[in-house]
DNA sequence: GTCTATAACTCGATAGAC
DNA sequence: GTCTATCGAGTTATAGAC
């Protein structure tokens, strides 16, 4: 670690912008202000705007796959499950004010009709595997996939109407609800319905 | 209604575009194409960008009341929930390229810090109050609210989802559920859980 | 006089040369 | 790292058509 480069500053600062003020809406000059470079110098390690772009993806890609084995610590596929649901909880406070970082940058990029909509979807489908995998090891077989992207959908949903509406007590009661789910999930896996 | 003014038919073209490309992706010269006619001309109908947007805005309030109207008709408070639910399947094309009107346009204003957010949010405030009003012609009284943002979330969860993923299939589950859901807090409405 | 088209202006963006 | 080219954005000014 040490000291960070001037690339990995560039591409932690347009993660941060990508994040709170969106893709299209963040300029280079934006971007250099905050790491506090001049515009030009920008091109020794980056080619375009695409190219962040790219690189921005592909470092929330190894922060999420760094995160998921954080918590593969976790005694119990239930926990985990839950160390997931909770992630509402730990970044309310950026989630009522920007969304979710992953489910805005997806939405932006296929409204932009941008080739990277795929790479940024690999996020989603990340999340999606590795908690269909915690569902089979909870007895789920075909209907981990379906449980695992259920999930996601509702903490997508609870990310949007929390930022339309800033309302943290509705973040509380809908991780509520959704770990009640989970526990009827865990006990019972064999049970059809 | 006869002929559409050139005023009604801006209104219309932008209210697509902002929809499909985003607000700030769509320049005057996108609609100006889309609508035939030349950017000065636009003045002399709109003050600014920003006055376009909130016409947009005003046109999907308008458009939302006569749809919740419209659905007043339906026999039973369960059928114009219904309604709302298969809102989903209906639009489903769309969702899926663009996502939700609603939810994606709320939160790219929310990023962008712009004025016009807590109007976009209006609509979201139609649905809901809309929403608990019917839950509580079916029994509920304190928790109609509660009920109506729960379905608005799970309705926006599923939106996200099936455009990041363009997945139809899901669609048609996460209704499916949706709708047994609905029926346990249509059919014991005062037990507690 | 209301509506429309052309053209020009300003600003800030990406991009690249030096 | 500065400096500049180029492009497209929003906007305005002006002049023509119904």
């Amino acid at each position: 670690m040490s000291q960070p480069t001037t690339r990995e500053r560039i591409e932690e600062k347009a993660d941060e912008l990508f994040y709170e003020a969106g893709f299209g809406a963040t300029s280079f000059a934006d971007i250099a202000d905050a790491v506090g470079i001049s515009r030009g110098n920008f091109y020794h390690h980056f080619k375009s705007k695409d190219d962040i772009l790219d690189a921005v993806i592909s470092r929330r890609l190894a922060a999420t796959r760094r995160m998921l084995d954080e918590w593969e610590v976790d005694a119990t596929p239930k926990e985990r499950i839950l160390s997931f649901i909770r992630i509402l909880i730990t970044n309310r406070t950026k989630i009522m004010a920007f969304g979710c970082p992953v489910g805005t940058l997806t939405t932006e990029l296929a409204k932009l009709e941008h080739v990277a909509e795929d790479r940024a979807a690999e996020i989603f489908e990340l999340f999606r595997e590795w908690l269909a995998c915690q569902f089979r090891a909870l007895g789920h077989g075909d209907d981990a996939e379906p449980l695992a992207l259920h999930l996601l959908g509702r903490s997508q949903g609870v990310a949007v109407m929390a930022s339309a509406f800033k309302d943290e007590a509705f973040i509380s009661s809908e991780v509520a609800q959704i770990e009640v789910w989970l526990d009827q999930h865990s006990n019972q896996p064999q049970t059809k319905g």
